[in-house]
RNA sequence: GGGGUCGUGGCGCAGUCCGGCUAGCGCGCUUGCCUGUCAAGCAAGAGGCCGCGGGUUCAAGUCCCGUCGACCCCGCCA
């Protein structure tokens, strides 16, 4: 490309172009060769723009024309003119315009794609990933990259003028067995010793709160060897911030002000602040789920009170064994089919119920569950749900979290089969998680969100009582039924952390062999302080309507955390396994 | 660990239920023709371990067993 400059990008030539001498270089996306005249579609980052050679006008150029192939690699000058009336393209913004050729010089040739270059193909993913550089040149990807990036941008922007300082952690950390299985690192001058990769950099960046920071953030990698799904990747990225001094409502506040900033800056959508918070015990109730879809209706109702009485045995043994009993309304619109009936059963016991009684509001007589109810206590569903006749109820008796949450799943799936979902970015908190659960299969008390999240003030007194009702200051924020960040205030006290460590069975000696580096930080004058962590794939997949994170990071991994473009994981040399004390069973 | 869908020229698919001649279609690819195409057109042509291994059978893309891989889901993901 003996002193060829390129001028522009393809994509971006227009009308008001015409006259300028360019310069192009991309990749000859078609050819279209008339014998007499060639025309190439040359592409790039930019967009894609027709070349037209004309073998009477520029020989020379025609001669090295004639041979491109699709992905050529390419470069030509020429002149920018209006295209002859007639033959323009409306479906391409540069259509209004063609370059006409005057030098052309085949940069690199390439061998014919294994896919077309070209959306709304269909494509074996793992073919996709093999090839993901050709993959990456498809519009679609190309947009995907560069919003990603246009949104990390925006959030580096934001927190800058917010005051905090982006903070390298280390990748080489200690493994800590909590939460999620680590990946692990052999260590070679430590023999049978071995570094994790982080999870996330949670006692870090509490660490950097000691230190004095304040106010922290990182764009940072995380780790965790789980399997695989859509929305999870081995290795992903979090937006992870931290600060001193503040409560749950600063975190808040900044989150939204933060997606709000990124949002408009990056996608150009509006963002409505703040966004609505309820608590964990509300979404529940409201919605099944503590991660409610808020882009449609159709909530939960509890209608214990109104069948207490009822001689159905289902309902009156449930209520008598301190259940409860919760319903919602499918409209008469949707036909509930009898297999329907079996399918939305099916979910129910997968979320531990036992069943699903189905009441069809006027045609009582053919429900096995009706018959037994009296004509008050159907007026009084009928009311609670503001149903009419012709509507059906869908009830499960069963204990709170089973019924909230048997209900909330078959709620998500019939939005899905009725098209309730509204369009646009429904944000919400959801606050107060229990700060523990029960583990029924290890019989223990562990910590619902990680054993570092403070209590809410007033239930610090039934952390001796009754744990498993205290509530945390913890928070997760929510983007059309999908967490994409979570967070809490910490505890900064070291009393109150060894109370929550006894209580999820960690003693002193565990304590400190796993965390011993935090806790004694913690005794340096470690200052008030909370965060929040937000999962970047996952929001910027959901800003541009991607069903999958695969789509938004230039090179994911397979369901069985393989990459095959590269071929990793691999078997490695004995030496190097003997270098690092390993043996393979 | 479990459930579901899938695997056939480079890509996307049909054929598999119900075994039977030369495995078919569209796109792409190669060659030739063609001066206004833009999914260019026309003509000719090349290209297949039907994922892999084993079995049943006179005969297997098709039936059986095993195995590998992809995607979705459950478990798992503090």
């Amino acid at each position: 490309m003996k002193g060829l400059k390129k001028t522009c990008g393809c994509g971006e030539l227009r009308a008001k172009d015409v006259g300028k001498e360019v310069t192009l270089m991309g990749w000859a996306h078609r050819v279209r060769d008339h014998g007499g005249l060639i025309f190439v579609d040359v592409r790039d980052r930019t967009g894609i723009v027709q070349a037209v050679c004309d073998p009477q006008k520029s020989p020379s150029a025609y001669e090295v024309m004639k041979d491109w192939r699709s992905e050529f690699v390419v470069a030509l000058r020429g002149k920018v003119e209006r295209r002859p009336p007639g033959t323009e393209n409306p479906n391409l913004p540069t259509g209004e315009v063609e370059v006409i050729v005057e030098y052309a010089e085949t940069l690199n040739p390439s061998l014919p794609p294994p896919f077309p270059i070209r959306d709304g193909i269909e494509v074996e993913e793992i073919t996709r990933l093999k090839y993901r550089y050709i993959d990456l040149r498809r519009p679609k990807m190309v947009r995907n990259t560069y919003y990603r990036y246009k949104f990390t941008k925006a959030v580096r922007d934001f927190m800058e003028k917010e005051g905090f300082w982006e903070i390298e952690t280390p990748i080489l950390i200690k493994s800590t067995p909590e939460g999620a299985r680590d990946f692990l690192v052999p260590s070679r001058l430590v023999p049978g010793s071995f570094y994790a990769l982080p999870q996330s950099p949670q006692l870090l960046k509490q660490i950097l709160m000691v230190s004095g920071v304040e106010r922290y953030f990182q764009i940072a990698r995380c780790f965790r060897d789980e399997d695989l799904r859509a929305d999870r990747q081995p290795e992903f990225t979090q937006i992870d911030i931290e600060m001193s001094f503040v409560d749950r409502d600063d975190v808040m506040d900044l989150t939204e002000r933060m997606l709000r900033y990124s949002f408009k800056e990056a996608f150009g959508i509006e963002l409505d602040v703040p966004f609505p918070r309820i608590s964990y015990y509300e979404a529940m109730e409201r919605f099944g789920t503590d991660k409610p879809d808020m882009s449609f209706d159709m909530e939960l109702k509890d209608v214990t009170d109104i069948l207490s009485g009822s001689s159905f045995r289902v309902f009156a043994d449930a209520v008598r064994d301190g259940k409860c009993i919760k319903a919602i309304k499918v409209p008469q619109s949707f036909t509930i089919t009898r297999q329907m009936v079996d399918r939305l059963t099916d979910m129910a016991k997968e979320e531990g119920a036992k069943g699903l009684a189905v009441i069809p509001l006027g045609e009582e007589k053919s429900s096995y569950v009706a018959k037994f109810l009296t004509r008050e206590e159907l007026n009084n569903l009928a009311q609670r749900l503001s149903a009419e006749r012709g509507d059906v109820l869908l009830l499960v008796a069963d204990e709170w979290e089973i019924a909230c949450s048997a209900l909330g799943r078959i709620r998500l799936f019939l939005a899905g089969e009725m098209a309730l979902r509204r369009k646009g970015f429904h944000l919400l908190w959801v606050t107060d998680f229990p700060l523990f659960k029960y583990n029924r299969e290890e019989k223990r008390i562990e910590p619902s969100h990680h054993p570092f999240s403070a209590p809410l003030d007033e239930d610090i007194p039934l952390l001796d009582s009754d744990p498993l009702k205290v509530r945390g200051k913890v928070y997760d924020v929510i983007l059309n039924g999908n967490e994409i960040g979570g967070g809490s205030i910490r505890i900064h006290n070291s009393e109150l952390q060894a109370k929550v460590f006894k209580i999820i069975g960690i003693d002193e000696k565990m304590a400190e062999e796993r965390f011993g580096f935090l806790l004694r930080a913690f005794q340096y004058g470690a200052p008030p302080h909370g965060g929040i962590a937000l999962g970047l794939d996952r929001i910027v997949a959901l800003a541009l309507g991607e069903e999958s994170i695969r789509e938004v990071i230039a090179f994911p991994k397979t369901q069985t955390g393989s990459c095959p473009l590269t071929e990793a994981p691999s078997p490695v040399d004995e030496i190097q396994l003997k270098e690092l004390h390993l043996k393979i069973e």
